[in-house]
DNA sequence: AATGAATGAGTGTTCATTCAT
DNA sequence: CATGAATGAACACTCATTCAT
C-alpha cells in the first residue's frame, strides 16, 4: 500500500491537514454560536459539540479544555483590534493626516472593525475582559489575553501621542483620552447591544449611535476643529 | 395591637428587627463580594454562606431564590440612578440650570453616583446587562430588570431633549446622544476597574478619566461652549 | 402570689390541661390533613405548623419526632378497628347471630367503620403498611404498629372460627378467609379513593361498591345462604 | 447508509445495542428494588445508582428524570394486565367460554399475571395509585399513568357486560363489580405481601389465599353456581 | 410554653472531562 | 481519528431538628 501510494503521500496529507484546518473552523464557530447565545458559563460543551456535529471527545482533540477552547476565539480579536491600529500608526508616521477628524475617524473604526466582521466574539471579548472572568483561566491563558490587551492599548497612546505632536489633535493626557475613546467605542457598542433583544434594525441604530459619538470626539479633540458644527439626527 | 405592648416586648421586637436587618444587611454585602469576584453562575450559595459566616439555609430564610438575591443587589442601583437623574431633571425643569457644562456634569454625575457609593454593585449591574446575562434569570426576575433600565433611558432622553429646548446643549438626536452619553461613562468606568487588577490608585486614575471624558462631553455638546478650553494632564 | 391564688390552682392547673389536650388535638388534625394531601415523605413540618396555626417548635413539645406524630395518627385507627371487632366477636359469642349474613356483614362494617368516621386515618394506614413505609420508623414504632395489626387480624381469625363452628359460614380456612374479607374491603376502598380525584359523589360510589362487596361475600360465605337472599343497607 | 455498512461495524453496532439494552435493564432492576424498598420519595437516584453498580450520571444517561425512570417501571405493568385483559376479551367474544366460572378465573389470572412475573414492579403500581403519590409526579408522567389505568378499567367493565350478556356472571352493575373483583384482587396481594415481611413461603401462601378469594367469587358471580338472583345497577 | 432563627445532611440534576473501542 | 459511554465534583434548594430568648 504505502509503495503504491508513495507520491500521492503529500496529496492526502495537504488534504488531511485542510480537514484538520475546516474542523477546527467548524468548532470554533460552533463555540462561538453557543458562547455568545448562553454565556461561558451556560455553553456547555455537549451544546458546541452538537452545533459543531461532531462529538465531544473530537472537540478535545483540538482543544485541550473549554478555557482554551475560549480563549481561541478571543485572541482573533485582540489581534485584529491590533493590526487596525497598527494601520493607523503607519499611516500616521508616514505623516499621512491632514485633518485631527480624519485620524480620530480611523482610530474609532479601528476599535469598531473587529465587531462589524465579528460582533459575537468581539462582544465575548469586552465580556470576558469586564467580568474578571480572567480569573477563571489558568494562569498562563489570563497572561497571553493580558498582554494583548496591553499591547492594544499601547498603540493606541503611541497614536495619541504622535496626533499631538503633530498638531492633529488637541493635548490632553493620553492616557486618560486613550480610555476615554476605547471606553466609549466599547461602551457604545454593548449599549446598543444591549437594548435590541429583536436582532432587527440593530445595525443602523448602531452606525447611528456611532456617528454621534464620533462627532462628539472630533469635535472635542481635533484640532483642526475649534468651531461648532454638528448636525441634528433622526 | 402594637402600640398596646408591654414595654419590653417593643425592646425585644425592636432588637429582632435590627438583628434581622443586619443579617440581610451582612448577607447582601457577602453575595456583592462573591457575585463580583465569581461573576453570577460561578457564585456559588456554599460560598456567599461561607462569606456572610452563616450557613445556606439562613441565606434562603432571607432570599428565595439565589436570582432574587442577585436582582436584590441591583435594585438599588438602578434605583438609585433614576433618583439621581430625576433630580438632575427637577432642576432641569426650574430652570436653575444656565450652562449647558453644569447639566452635563451633572447628568454624568448621576450616572457615577451609585459608582461611587457601592462600586461593586454598580459594575454588577453593567456587567449583567452588557453580558446578556439576563437570560440566565427567571422571566420575572427579567421584567424587573429591564423595565429599571428602560425607566432611567427614558429619564435621560427627556433630560436632553429639556436640554436642547432651553438652548443648553446642542441639537442632537437625543436617543443616539444618550446613549452615547450613557455608553461613554459605563465604558469608561469598566475600562479602569479592567486596568486595575490591584485596586491601588485607581480611583484616582477613575477620576481623571472621567474628567477628560467629562471634558470632552461638554465641550462638544454644552451650546455655551463653542470654542475651544481644553487642558493638560499627567 | 401563690397564697393568693391557693384555691385557684386546680382550676388553672385543669385548664391548663385543657388547652394542652385541645393543642395536641389541633396538631393531629393538622397532621392528618397534611400527611394525607402529601404523603408522608412530602409532608413538612413547616406546612403541618402553618396548618395547625403554630410555630415548629411547638409542635415538637407535643410530639418528639416527626414519625411520632404520623404514629399518633395511626394507632386510633387500628384501635378503632380493634374495638369494632371485639363488639362483633362478643355479640357473635353470646349467640345473637341468627344468620351468616348478619355476621358477615357486621365483619364489614367493622373494618369500614373507621374509614368512615375518619377517612384519611384510615387511608394513612393502609398507605403504611401497603408501603412498607414501616422499615423507616424506629425499631419499637414499628413493633407498636406491628402488634396491633396482628391483634386485629388474630380478633378477626377468631370470629371468623367462631361463625364456622356456630354453622354461620361455610367451612373455610380462616387464615386465607380473613385474609380475602380484609383484602376485599381495603382494597374496594382504596380503589374507589383512587378514583375519584372529584371528592364529589365518591361516597355514595363507594357505598355502592361496597355493598356489591358484602352481598358477594355474603352470598358465597354465608352458610344459610346457598340458594337466594340479598337485601339492602343503610 | 446501514445496509452497506461492512460487516464488522454491523457486529459491534450490535453489541453496542446489546450492551446498552442490557444497562438499561439493568438500571430498571435496580430502581425496582430500592424504589420498592424505599418507596418513591425516599428511593434515592444515588442508592439506585449503588445498587445497579454504575453512577448517578450514568442513569441520566438513559433516563431523564427521576419520575421517567418511575414511570418507565410501571408502564410495562399496566400494559401486561391490558394485555391480558384483551386475551379473555377476545376468549369472551369468540364464545370459548362455556361455564362463568372459567371466565372469572381467567379475570383474576389477568390482574395476577403480573404480580407473578413481575411482583415488585406490580406492587409499585398499585402502590402508586393507591397512595395518590401520582401528586409527586410531572403532570404528564401523571396523565400516562392515568389513562392506562382508565384503559384497564374500560376494558374489565366490557368483559363483565359481556359475561353478563351472555349468561356468564349474574347480573351486577359492571361499575361496582369490576371494581370489587380488581379491589379484591389487588387487596388480597397487598395483604400477603405486608404480613409476609420473611419473603418465605409467601408464594404459597398467596396461591391459597387467591384461591379462596377466587372460590367466593366464582360461586357468587358464576351464574352456572348454586344461588341465582341479583339486581342491576346505574 | 412558645417562638424566631439557625443548621447539618441530604436531593435531584448538570457538566467538563476521560476511557475503551 | 472519532465515538459511545462513563464519571467525579458541584450546585441550587429543602427539611427535620435544635437553640437562645
Amino acid at each position: 500500500m504505502q509503495t503504491v501510494e508513495a507520491h500521492s503521500e503529500t496529496a492526502s496529507r495537504r488534504r488531511r491537514r485542510r480537514e484538520r484546518e475546516e474542523r477546527i473552523q467548524s468548532i470554533l464557530r460552533a463555540a462561538q454560536k453557543v458562547f455568545f447565545t448562553r454565556g461561558y458559563a451556560r455553553a456547555t460543551m455537549d451544546e458546541i459539540a452538537l452545533v459543531a456535529e461532531i462529538t465531544k471527545p473530537t472537540i478535545y482533540a483540538y482543544f485541550p479544555t473549554k478555557d482554551d477552547l475560549f480563549l481561541s476565539l478571543m485572541l482573533p480579536v485582540i489581534d485584529d483590534i491590533g493590526v487596525q491600529l497598527s494601520q493607523v500608526e503607519e499611516r500616521l508616521d508616514s505623516g499621512r493626516y491632514r485633518a485631527g477628524g480624519e485620524l480620530i475617524r480611523d482610530i474609532l473604526g479601528a476599535l469598531v472593525h473587529s465587531y462589524t466582521i465579528a460582533p459575537e466574539a468581539f462582544k465575548l471579548v469586552q465580556l470576558v475582559q469586564q467580568t474578571k472572568m480572567l480569573t477563571e483561566f489558568g494562569e498562563s491563558t489570563r497572561r497571553t489575553l493580558d498582554e494583548g490587551g496591553r499591547r492594544n492599548f499601547e498603540s493606541m497612546r503611541r497614536i495619541l501621542k504622535g496626533g499631538i505632536n503633530r498638531g492633529l489633535i488637541r493635548p490632553f493626557g493620553v492616557y486618560e483620552l486613550g480610555d476615554v475613546i476605547w471606553g466609549s467605542a466599547v461602551g457604545v457598542i454593548q449599549l446598543e447591544e444591549i437594548k435590541s433583544t429583536e436582532a432587527a434594525a440593530t445595525l443602523d441604530r448602531l452606525r447611528a449611535t456611532l456617528q454621534v459619538a464620533e462627532q462628539i470626539l472630533v469635535h472635542a479633540l481635533a484640532a483642526d476643529a475649534p468651531g461648532a458644527e454638528v448636525q441634528d439626527e433622526t
